[in-house]
DNA sequence: ATGACTCTCACCCGTTTGAGGGAAATGACG
DNA sequence: CGTCATTTCCCTCAAACGGGTGAGAGTCAT
């Protein structure tokens, strides 16, 4: 697959200029924008061509610029980067979004994914293993780093909650009684518990508080 | 205080060469790492002298380098921020460092500033509060940015717990029950009981779920 | 249309938890 | 020395919680 060991085509190093790979960088805190883009630019086959500082702006840039690739933030103010994601590929389906973040929890990786991302990177990553992940992407390829990859299967391998079983889980990490969460879905104190019941198997706890931590840890549900 | 409104000083403006503020950067993520590198190499009046991607490596470079300013992560794997700053500040009790976070949280603010770091910045601010905040340690002052003091005055309100309410609390986020906590920790169920008592009205919630979530949201705990 | 899944609700039963009260021992601080 | 905070322990009681079981209504795909 790697254009680098095509034995038959002609040896030239030198004459071509070769055409850069245009990046947006999309992250919103300011010094590690900077670092990015200093790291792409630092890469002699790549260039920035654009950023952006939060979801809305980077699918208003998307339009304007058209890059390459994408190296996206997911946990931004106002739109996150899934639903930048989302609406970037809806109308550019054949955009291609990195992201690259600093959690590497298994359900943030899993809905970066699912949303259409090419790869998920962390920011602890080493400079190599980014400009790398770019340079697969946009040959085509979807090169997911180890790490990341388990995690994901961590997640397969856990059984995945329903619409309503989330919802009660949301419930309940805002701290309220079965009694609320009840009244605030409309539905019986029992249902309640019959949710959490599956929901303590599926998550491998016991009880409510192991049931927030779990899905806090996981990243399940978003704290604050 | 400020040095710019001295009226009284004649007015030189090249011939001072200037000397330039040392800043040693401390962080595990590369790009982030760059970022702030450029971002300091980006001010006139400030270089990069050294740079560290961990807490033992900081106290390292430090004796080395004897920067002006180190510019700390705080959550790092290994030795974090606050150990690192510690063991620097017990060698060096001169030693200024500004913390730069991704996180908000009171507890780790407060446990930054308690450390003797001598201001907190976060990641999402500008490079200009960045690079201010600096100059303004280097003169000898603590700039604290009002988002940050605003943080550090909700803690101050919230009564602070003692070792062993820490105790029950970490253990209660371990998924523990109460009878569990009481064994781990070598003492009656009822005791535990007891501090767990103080630790609601303390965190003003009224159920352990609700002491857990309280603990993660403000980095009482730290989950993992 | 039959099975699979989800959501809903109900009942029983035992355990855990939280609210109320009180009290003794320790060490620090003035 | 007395006072305060802290830690430790005790008791009772009601409410909340969790396990087990079952079951009707709805959607959906095969």
């Amino acid at each position: 697959m790697s254009s680098e060991s095509d034995f038959n085509a002609p040896v030239r190093r030198k004459p071509v200029p070769e055409k850069k790979i245009r990046v947006l960088v999309v992250d919103d805190h300011p010094p590690m924008r900077i670092g990015l883009v200093a790291l792409i630019k630092s890469q002699p086959g790549m260039d920035v061509i654009a950023e952006a500082s939060d979801g809305e702006e980077a699918i208003e840039v998307y339009d304007d610029v058209l890059p390459d690739i994408v190296l996206m933030d997911l946990r931004m103010p106002g739109m996150g980067g899934v639903e930048a994601i989302l609406a970037i590929r809806k109308k550019h389906p054949d955009a291609r979004v990195i992201v690259v973040s600093t959690y590497d929890m298994d359900e943030d990786i899993h809905r970066a994914m699912q949303s259409g991302a090419k790869s998920y990177l962390l920011k602890d990553m080493p400079i190599e293993e980014i400009a790398s992940t770019i340079q697969g992407v946009y040959e085509g390829d979807t090169p997911l780093p180890r790490s990341v990859q388990e995690r994901l299967m961590e997640r397969a391998q856990r059984q995945q909650l329903t619409e309503r079983e989330r919802d009660v889980l949301e419930a309940l990490i805002k701290g309220r009684s079965n009694k609320e969460i009840a009244s605030s879905l409309c539905i019986a104190e029992d249902t309640v518990k019959s949710h959490l019941k599956t929901l303590f198997t599926k998550l491998h706890v016991r009880d409510r508080t192991g049931a927030a931590i779990e899905a806090i840890r996981h990243g399940i549900i978003h704290l604050k």
